[in-house]
DNA sequence: ACATTGACCTGAGAGC
DNA sequence: TGCTCTCAGGTCAATG
């Protein structure tokens, strides 16, 4: 689940419920999703601190604390976050909980763990660290960037759009729907794609981010001209009426219109 | 430089 | 119903 528009999403989420909140309390549990971290250590940071601000990159959510440094979550391919008052709301796979001094709490849920909790002293300092391409909403990625990436790689475009230390945020779903957006083939080769379609590619990204953001990353509220609510194969494509295939590209399983989406 | 594969984890769903 | 098999929206390392 967890790309751009989700971690988004559990940004928003987290500042409308989380943030100058004394923490009385922590739980961990899974520890290997705590990289490089004691209990002991991420007890001592956040017990009777608070969180101070959310900032987002790629599909890294950074949490400010208020007494200094920043909580990091990554949430692999399962994660997500819930505010919850009674025992009864908390999720079944939670592995970091913060118990707040008004009886609420935060739990970060991870079924498979594939995700990462960490501190750092800042964003940017992690951001270099994990050498992490700029995010796509960062305002400095512009065109000319996203060109010059795709001209100094001979990638397939799915695996380009996806490599995180090229641009941080889109993972296999957003890809296939971006690709799908701009009539492109996943398939296709970087060095094959004319100016033109690079331009389409570009604008495309920032517009089906934004829409997914819009519809909070629900596939009930996305556009019904979106090819993900109809991510099976066999299904009709929301804009020929053809059928969808699917096909293993760059590693993962896509969903695509061979009608629709050419190189 | 790039593609492919398997590993890390757990559970849902398909197929029998 | 119950069992087994396959697959899953992420990342990383090893191999060709």
């Amino acid at each position: 689940m967890p790309e751009l528009p989700d971690v988004e999403v559990f940004k928003q989420y987290l500042e409308s419920t989380s943030l100058h909140k004394k923490i009385d309390e922590i739980e961990m549990q899974g520890r290997r999703l705590f990289k490089g971290i004691s209990a002991a250590q991420m007890k001592r940071k956040l017990k009777g601190n608070s969180l101070a601000s959310a900032h987002r990159h790629g599909k890294y959510l950074f949490i400010e604390l208020a007494n200094g440094g920043w909580l990091v979550l990554h949430f692999g391919m399962t994660g997500f976050l819930k505010y919850f008052k009674d025992q009864a709301g908390r999720p079944s796979h939670t592995r970091l909980l913060l118990h707040f001094s008004n009886g609420y709490h935060l739990a970060y849920d991870s079924q498979r763990k594939l995700g990462e909790i960490v501190l750092a002293a800042d964003p940017a300092s992690f951001i270099k660290k994990k050498q992490l391409g700029p995010d796509l909403f960062d305002p400095a990625f512009d065109l000319t960037k996203f060109r010059a990436i795709l001209r100094k790689t001979d990638a397939t475009i799915k695996s380009t759009l996806m490599n995180q230390k090229h641009m941080a945020g889109i993972g296999n779903i957003y890809s296939d729907e971006i690709l799908f957006q701009a009539g492109v083939h996943p398939g296709c080769k970087t060095g094959q794609l004319a100016d033109r379609v690079i331009e389409k590619l570009y604008s495309e990204a920032g517009r089906t981010l934004e829409k997914a953001i819009e519809a909070r990353s629900d596939p009930d509220r996305l556009p019904s001209s979106f090819i993900i609510p109809h991510r099976r194969s066999g299904e009709n494509c929301p804009k020929c009426k053809g059928k969808i295939t699917k096909e293993k590209i760059a590693g993962r399983t896509s969903y695509f219109c061979p009608e629709c989406q050419e190189c």
